[in-house]
DNA sequence: GTCATGACGGATC
DNA sequence: GGATCCGCCATGA
């Protein structure tokens, strides 16, 4: 198949749930490439509408720049709506929102 | 086929 | 602890 790049890398945005955010690194491993991490972000630049890029951060939980989709500010509002919990850095909690691949893979809960 | 770039990540200063 | 630099990998010309 021609699963390109990018192509797994929407795949897997797409399968990040509400209330959850995903690194650039985390969406690369998945897609293959632990390295790649700059692919997924240029990627997600030419992902096509729909796509729920704004649960993708940096490792450190920041938001990236204002070109993203609309704004930082957007950025936030969407992952606060969705539950997300931030810190008084500015940044996103990791810590309690990273996502896990495994939820929705076929865990048995 | 090769060169340069890019929404990153990690290491170093 | 913060800022800066380099490296990595896939895509486009």
């Amino acid at each position: 198949m021609e699963n390109s790049f990018p192509k797994r890398v929407y795949q897997l945005v797409q399968r990040i749930p509400a209330g959850r955010a995903a690194t650039y690194g985390q969406l690369a491993a998945l897609a293959g490439s632990p390295r790649a991490s700059r692919i997924v972000g240029a990627a997600l630049a030419h992902a096509p509408a729909g796509l729920p890029c704004h649960r993708v951060l940096y490792r450190d939980g920041t938001l990236c720049c204002d070109q993203a989709f609309g704004g930082k500010e957007v950025q936030r509002q969407l992952l606060e709506a969705e539950g997300v919990p931030f810190l008084p850095d500015g940044r996103v909690d990791l810590k309690h929102c990273l996502w896990d691949p495994t939820e929705g893979t076929g865990e048995s809960l």
